[in-house]
DNA sequence: TTAATTGATACTAATATAGTATCAGTTATA
DNA sequence: TATAACTGATACTATATTAGTATCAATTAA
């Protein structure tokens, strides 16, 4: 059970640091070299958020992408539900016979149950508020950049 | 998202002919056919069962698998760990390089937060309790195997 | 004019899921 | 005691999903 898939990933990763510049476009190119996302890969997962509104895009030299809203308002959900189709039960037997087998249905029932609690959960997630977790995160541990060697086991 | 694979589902429904049936063996042909089932897929996901000792069988004429503990004790959470290999995180950076980039950890710390919650709840899924809602399903819609025309649209 | 960019699209590769086939060994029972 | 109904073990094939690559046209700041 994969909760989120690269796509997922990468597009959260890249809001994060659209949220970050606020105003001003950043490229892909930079964004995949500071995430260490393939570049091609990472366009297209911009295309397809471009496609559902989430960002904008500026072409040419300089161009990039920015957000078109407030990254308070951009919920992990929403991203998994573009990239990964939302949350799908294994296989919904509705109106087909009503129900060929009635365990099939109690399960379904159940599953659903538990889904609509991760959709709560993904639906308090949001961009705005994984940045300032980030932010925290940073102001908190600095350090990293500098040297910190590395263990090279 | 996919959250049940085709084995969780089938190994759940499997699971619940057992707990119906007590003591007494029941082959993996009978299960197939009631539930709809590959055979030999079925014949699998009930061979990995016996491996975690959730089941036992007996061979020959008259033989079949029948459940090796109470299903009140039955967690579909284990068996979403055993077909699934339970819930796993994008991808866990830990060691590697401490956190090789903020934003991935993050993000990771909220996944696992989610996680626990669908841990829980699928803890509290168990093949005795969705068996008590079968029954009771039932016992409300006693119809189905009659007429009752299924729509050919 | 040109290098840095996105738009669009068509691939390939890797992995996971789903399903099939086969043969050997066991056992109730006719 | 032969045999049909079973499981054990294992090796395959097919399909779908996920991940990643490549290419070329169009745009634009400098």
């Amino acid at each position: 059970m994969k909760v989120l898939t690269k796509k997922t990933d990468y597009a959260i990763r890249a809001l994060l640091m659209l949220a970050a510049s606020r105003e001003s476009y950043v490229s892909a190119k930079i964004m995949a070299v500071e995430q260490d996302i393939p570049y091609q890969f990472l366009r297209g997962v911009l295309q397809e958020m471009i496609r559902h509104n989430l960002i904008v895009s500026k072409e040419g030299v300089q161009g990039g992408f920015k957000l078109t809203m407030d990254p308070d308002e951009i919920r992990v959900n929403q991203l998994i539900e573009i990239f990964q189709g939302g949350v799908q039960v294994s296989e919904c037997m509705f109106r087909k016979q009503i129900c060929a087998n009635r365990s099939r249905c109690v399960l379904r029932h159940e599953i659903m149950r538990i889904e609509q609690v991760v959709q709560n959960e993904f639906e308090k997630v949001t961009i705005g508020g994984l940045f300032r977790k980030l932010e925290l995160a940073n102001q908190l541990k600095p350090a990293l950049s500098t040297s910190e060697s590395v263990p090279t086991t």
